[in-house]
RNA sequence: GGGCGCGUAACUCAGUGGUAGAGUGCCACCUUCACACGGUGGAAGUCACAGGUUCGACCCCUGUCGCGCCCA
């Protein structure tokens, strides 16, 4: 094993094992049991996107729970795909031709589409293969794309039922119009962002009167669509004008007053508003109240159109907004400007500003199915985690408005409705219609528009599964385990793949939800390419392995707040691996040729062959079997962060820093060959087992050092289909419950864990571990290098004395001493010496001269000063009649043992003083 | 404006009604035969602030301030 490099280097590693594995077919469900399968389907990226923060905290939870599963034994599925990404790819393309001095709409509908495909099928699929540099143990052979066959058949069959159920409708409605991209959005897909602007106070002469009536408003130039004015009803301020009229000013339209005490807030501006139905949300839903004209004054590439004056037309809304105001001024109508803050809607895609404009689009009804969302979470088919997630679901269903689908893009599904020229009827169908299903013409013309992306997304667990088709899939991993994504996207997601999956099959898509926050840049905001505070994954790849950012990425997964990206700690769980690397090239440097696990297992992992192991290999078995569980319990709570801590803190302090350090002494030239047999039996085994709980976390270092391991029999042929060491059986009841036996490399776990011998085994590495830090702390107190070997005393009753027996030559190399001798509470101690006490054993440095014996006292008087103020307080507490009373008596009991001991190091530390002449 | 979450060591984060923890960074020493991507020892926190409940609060309650996010 020299020959292994002291350094780990994931680059060598990865991609060969990632190949392997998807060679061999480890990424597909198990058939071989009946266990019930755990399926995860990947929320689709972009098909043209690159892997971000956000993907790799994605990818990386559910590969871990996923590999966990599978070595679990359930058949775990996990779904790949992407989606079509209508607006984005759309606009790319269009970009690429205006460039070549072109557009889609000079090239033609099927040129243009032509051209799309080429540049996906060029530029797509990149972020496949950084979800494999990561090790997403995906199933590629049930890869999906929104908008390949089986996609599209879902899409349109989902389409046709729903119209047919009446639950998608065409109308003409105030809908988002991204003039950018020439298409409408929906709700979901405008971004509000809070900006300075102004308010401005306009006044409109009252009709047949002297009196005018000031509104206040945020968008002066779409007064030319006013088509009301509304004051709220029980306004003092305004009574008696409802039902009277305005003279709307620069137009000269006549528009009445309206009483509205939704729109209006008495209390906002002027407490007068006017009403544009075309152009405002609220304002179309008034309108509607108050059967008010929508006078749509601004076109489709957000300028200004009749019926507004002839001077205004043509011109942008920002241009439009100056020369209503120099108009309004020059009339004197315009009453006041005051600054004033104001959330504008932008497109997601273009990051232009939104203008809410009346069109015909076509709307999905969403309430009844939102109702059974709703419903199927109440009654906890699914739920949510964290559980307080729950709250903003329910609050976004119950709020819910209608979904516009429509989208006048080309990239996508065309929606299969065909309009008839003839008698206007539209035809929509699962097959393409020659007539018109009305009147039988044949004069019908396919619908420009193309459906939302999301719409085909939100069928996504069923698409990925067959769907519509009764497939196999969709019958056995259908509804899947889980879904999990970034909480900002709750709603895009799960929600409608909640409303869809309920409605399409009657079960919830997945049994749990499961959302983690968002992944921010250093500075602690959101990443983006203008704050240049974008994190790179792949480039993190590179630098530190896939498994060092898969392990942050995994640490930082319970997080209910942001996740500030902290490269230093990308760094720190390399380092960690590196670690991991040298420990098992330890062991493996160790190992005799033919060590026999089996023979190991048979001999010594039993309750009767427990008695051969040393103390430190019990001590070590018992721990890692413990960890092993605790560990597979925070998985299945979804702490993922806990649990990467546990097995971290284990494998460095426990194993690392303990074992690896005791077990050199059973291995070394004073060892017998039986010590040494029983070492690396267990140094393999606490290894295998630390491995096999790694592995979900860091799969690629701990595949390459699990391959180099001496196998078992009946081991598989990749730690990734091997064993978790799961708990498989229990005794004792429900409250009290053990566990009995355990999958992977120890079975008799039961034994192992009740067994006297492993309670004694850790209570002498407890021991060994108390003398050995006892020792270095008072080498360094008195600056003796640690490496300087001088002899030390243990001052010990017989008991502690029996459980520090036999542990001499461990502590000895651990704590660099050229000797130990045990002593009893009598004995007499060298004069010139210091001491520590740790749970009534006295460690004891002789200073032999070595040592400024005035530097010493000093120290000494500080510690003691130390010591009495800890021991008054602690005293105090003890003392008080409160505690003594109300506490629980174990408490008690801890403090005054703290308290026996603070005062018995206190007794040595004045002992000690006065001896050197204090 | 509504809702949610969060303020713990210099930075990034765990944690718990009963002795404040980790990683990185910092200081000193150590090239001890797995690892300097290492080892040993150490410094560093009025657990945002103010009240309350409690024998005891970083933790529970109320309020204040600050930060982030979602929705309008």
């Amino acid at each position: 094993m020299e020959k292994l490099s002291s350094v780990y280097e994931p680059s060598a590693v990865e991609a060969r094992w990632y190949r392997l594995w998807n060679e061999r077919g480890y990424f597909k469900p198990s058939t071989a049991t009946d266990r019930a399968p755990f399926t995860v389907v990947l929320p689709p990226p972009n098909v043209t996107g690159r892997l971000h923060m956000g993907h790799a905290l994605t990818a990386t939870v559910q590969d871990c729970l996923v590999r966990w599963q599978r070595m679990c034994g359930a058949p775990a599925l996990w779904l790949p795909g992407t989606d079509h990404a209508g607006i984005a790819t759309q606009v790319m393309v269009e970009r690429e031709l205006q460039k070549e001095g072109t557009s889609r709409v000079e090239i033609g509908r099927e040129a243009f589409l032509e051209r799309v495909w080429t540049w996906k099928n060029e530029h797509g699929g990149i972020i496949d293969r950084q979800h494999e540099a990561l090790g997403a143990s995906l199933d590629w052979d049930r890869y999906r794309f929104t908008l390949d066959e089986v996609s599209s058949r879902a899409v349109r069959e989902a389409f046709c039922r729903l119209h047919e159920q009446g639950l998608i409708y065409r109308a003409y409605r105030l809908i988002n119009w991204d003039w950018a991209s020439q298409t409408a959005l929906s709700d979901l897909e405008v971004e509000h962002r809070e900006v300075d602007g102004s308010l401005w106070h306009i006044a409109y002469p009252i009709e047949g009167s002297e009196r005018h009536l000031v509104v206040a408003t945020t968008r002066p130039e779409t007064m030319l669509g006013d088509s009301g004015v509304a004051v709220h009803p029980e306004d003092p301020r305004y009574e008696g004008l409802i039902g009277q009229h305005v003279i709307l000013p620069l137009t000269g339209r006549r528009i009445p007053i309206v009483g509205d005490p939704i729109l209006v807030d008495m209390a906002f501006g002027t407490g007068a508003v006017k009403v544009t139905p075309a152009h405002d949300f609220n304002d179309f839903e008034t309108g509607k109240r108050h059967d008010l004209d929508v006078i749509c004054v601004i076109d489709k590439a957000g300028r200004i159109q009749a019926p507004a004056p002839e001077r205004f037309q043509g011109l942008t809304v920002a241009d439009a907004r100056k020369a209503v105001v120099a108009a309004l001024e020059a009339e004197g109508a315009l009453v006041k400007v005051e600054p004033h803050k104001l959330n504008i809607g932008y497109s997601q895609r273009t990051n232009v500003v939104v203008e809410p404009l009346p069109s015909d689009q076509w709307f999905v009804s969403v309430g009844s199915m939102a109702e059974a969302a709703i419903g199927a979470v109440r009654d906890g088919a699914t739920r949510f985690v964290p559980e307080y997630r729950t709250n903003d679901f329910y609050r976004w269903m119950e709020n819910i408005h209608d979904w516009c689908i429509s989208r006048q893009l080309w990239w996508g599904h065309r929606i299969p409705a065909w309009h008839c020229q003839a008698c206007a009827h539209i035809t929509v169908g699962r097959e393409d219609p020659s007539v018109c299903a009305g009147c039988g013409s044949a004069a019908i013309a396919q619908d420009e528009d193309v459906l939302d992306t999301w719409f085909s997304s939100g069928l996504w667990p069923l698409t990925t599964l067959g769907w519509p088709e009764e497939s196999a899939d969709l019958e056995r991993f259908y509804p899947t385990a889980l879904m999990e994504t970034g909480w900002d996207i709750l709603f895009f997601w799960v929600a409608r793949m909640m409303m869809f999956g309920i409605h399409f099959t009657g079960d919830v898509p997945f049994r749990t939800v499961f959302l983690h926050s968002m992944v921010l840049g250093e500075d602690g905001q959101k990443m983006s390419k203008t704050k240049g505070n974008v994190v790179d994954p792949i480039e993190l790849i590179e630098g530190f392995g896939a498994d060092a950012l898969r392990f942050y990425l995994a640490t930082m997964a319970g997080q209910d707040q942001g996740i500030i990206f902290s490269r230093a700690r990308v760094e720190g769980y390399r380092h960690f691996c590196n670690k991991l690397w040298n420990a098992s090239r330890f062991v493996m440097m160790n190992l005799d040729e033919g060590l026999d696990r089996d023979a190991f297992e048979r001999e010594c992992l039993t309750a009767d062959g427990l008695d051969r192991l040393g103390a430190a290999d019990r001590w070590i078995l018992a721990r890692s079997v413990e960890v092993a569980r605790e560990v597979g319990e925070l998985l299945g709570a979804f702490r993922l962060d806990l649990a990467a801590h546990a097995i971290y803190q284990f494998v460095w302090y426990e194993l690392c820093d303990w074992y690896l350090e005791l077990a050199k002494t059973g291995l070394g030239e004073g060892a017998t060959e039986e010590t040494r047999r029983i070492t690396q039996g267990t140094l393999v085994t606490a290894l295998d087992l630390v491995l096999r709980v790694l592995h979900p976390f860091v799969p690629f270092i701990t595949e390459e050092i699990w391959q180099q391991l001496p196998r078992r029999e009946g081991d598989p042929a990749s730690l990734m289909i091997a064993a978790y060491p799961e708990v498989t059986a229990w005794s004792g009841d429900d409250e009290a419950r053990r566990p009995e036996t355990m999958a992977g490399p120890i079975a008799a776990v039961g034994a192992l864990l009740g067994s006297r011998a492993v309670a004694e085994a850790r209570e002498q590495i407890a021991r060994v571990i108390d003398v050995v830090n006892a020792a270095r702390s008072l080498k360094a107190k008195v600056k003796l290098s640690l490496g300087k070997r001088v002899d030390v005393m243990v001052r010990a009753g017989a008991t502690e004395a029996a459980t520090i027996g036999g542990m001499e030559a461990q502590i000895c190399f651990l704590a660099r001493l050229s000797g130990l001798q045990v002593i009893g509470p009598e004995d007499e101690a060298p004069r010139e010496a210091i001491s520590e006490v740790v749970r009534g054993v006295e460690v004891i440095l002789p200073l032999a001269g070595v040592v400024d014996v005035a530097a010493e006292r000093a120290r000494l008087e500080k510690e003691i000063a130390r010591f009495e103020k800890d021991a008054a307080s602690l005293d105090k507490k003890l003392q008080n009649p409160g505690f003594r009373a109300k506490a629980p008596a174990e408490v008690i009991a801890k403090d005054e043992a703290r308290l026996a001991s603070f005062q018995e190091s206190l007794a040595v530390l004045r002992a000690t003083l006065e001896r050197l002449g204090g």
